[in-house]
DNA sequence: CGGCTATTTGAGTCTAGTCAAAGCCTGTGG
DNA sequence: CCACAGGCTTTGACTAGACTCAAATAGCCG
């Protein structure tokens, strides 16, 4: 509280030039996700540009922070931590559409009212861009809306094979494909080999797959017992059988 | 035939410079899809250098125009009639993932290869456009790529609208759902007030609510016994009560 | 009219859902 | 350190909604 002010002593202003040119972007230089996501396409220069509309944000585990029908004002970008993004039905029916971790973009997904909403499934820190801000900068950097393109698309590629999943699987190829996509987008990371961390409770995860709480459970149960993966106490999911996995989830490519 | 002819008598060259200026703007001008689409979005300046990365083709009824897995080269607009994209699994299960009719663009779920399939389902109009060629334009006409954009999240939420679609509703909730945007999209559209023409199969329909022919039809008959719609003998459907298919369809917002 | 395909309807089966209970893990407080 | 409360997960028994198999019906085109 006695340190050095952030406040322009000449203005009262909080967003002084000053600030955005030294203070922000090396927010931006040090964040943990520099190197992914939406900021891996911007060179330290072009940095500066997009945290002077950003803001960071801390998310409590539990804690919602986009509500399907609210005007969308924000797109966001997830830095670290989990969050689900889900639709409900009025009598409480709900639909996970996906599941954001670090360096995903969110808010694709919106006209003038967000069609989603979003919930933290662990602590998230993210960065939360005004949508009009964004679009602005659309102008002056095209690499941007490039990108945004590009994972608009990916997206597209993800909810079409998601669709597949929800209208022509069975419950074990549905979670054996959850698994798989699990497992490879953890062999991409760098760290432990095979054992899968599951920030999700199994609720979440029926409600991704279109399934019960019941049959999710039944259906690890079974994957287990063919010795194709084994499941730790805490919910940890070692694959066992890479191959066999594939083979159950009906994965075409 | 004895008319003027479109070579130039000096180069003898069909694609000559002097055409493209006059020839294929008037193409475009007089498209019947000049106001929908991508195309709504230029100017008829800016439309001759679109023009000049289309092509205009006709793909006849049942026939495949993309495959899951080929390379990606083009892009597709669609002028007229319909078409389904989908996805396949081995054993011959079939998610179509949506129904393209006129204006709408096609070919943006796909990285380097197509994530789905597409067919026409009726005579189908289209311009075709080299990805390639159409990302070059992109520098020049950033109003296309802001298009685009829009287009892909639209897309977005339609996929996740889909996505609660399959993994929560019953199979009467799914084909309300189903009427519902359809009579929207009929409603918005000039012409007959209420009587929807369906130029899908029950089995399309049946493969895009992730039900099988057999459910598709007794929904339908048990729509049509509770007053809600009415079904001619060539597949046209009427609303007769909105109110009540919206109802059913368990529609949000 | 006759063959073909698409659709509707019926009867029985099966996968996943519902309801219920037991087990397990975590965190808290004595 | 242990006991207990609470939530999450697993497992069991039964039900229900959608699927499969089968047959009848209705359009459609030559």
């Amino acid at each position: 509280m006695g340190g050095p002010s952030m406040l322009d002593h000449r203005t009262g202003n909080r967003r002084a030039p000053i600030n955005l040119r030294t203070v922000i972007p090396d927010l931006c230089a040090k964040c943990e996700a520099r190197h992914i996501g939406l900021c891996d396409s911007l060179c330290d220069e072009d940095l500066h540009f997009l945290a002077n509309v950003g803001r960071q944000t801390t998310i409590a585990k539990g804690h919602g922070f986009v509500t399907e029908g609210d005007p969308a004002r924000h797109f966001f970008n997830i830095n670290r931590g989990t969050a689900k993004l889900y639709k409900d039905l009025p009598d409480g029916r709900r639909q996970i559409t996906g599941f954001a971790g670090s360096g995903d973009f969110i808010g694709l997904a919106a006209d003038t009212r967000y069609a989603f909403s979003a919930e933290a499934i662990e602590d998230v820190h993210l960065c939360r861009f005004d949508r009009t801000d964004l679009r602005a900068v659309f102008g002056r950097f095209p690499v941007i809306e490039r990108r945004l393109l590009d994972v608009a698309s990916h997206e597209l590629i993800i909810a079409q094979e998601q669709m597949l999943l929800l209208g022509r699987k069975t419950a074990i190829e549905r979670l054996a494909s959850f698994l798989e996509v699990w497992h490879q987008r953890a062999a991409a990371s760098p760290g432990q080999t095979q054992r899968l961390t599951l920030p999700m409770t199994r609720g979440d995860l029926a409600d991704y797959l279109g399934l019960t709480i019941e049959t999710v459970s039944r259906a690890l149960s079974a994957l287990r017992k063919q010795g194709v993966i084994a499941v730790a106490a805490d919910h940890g999911v070692s694959v066992l059988q890479p191959a066999r996995l594939a083979g159950i989830a009906q994965t075409v490519a």
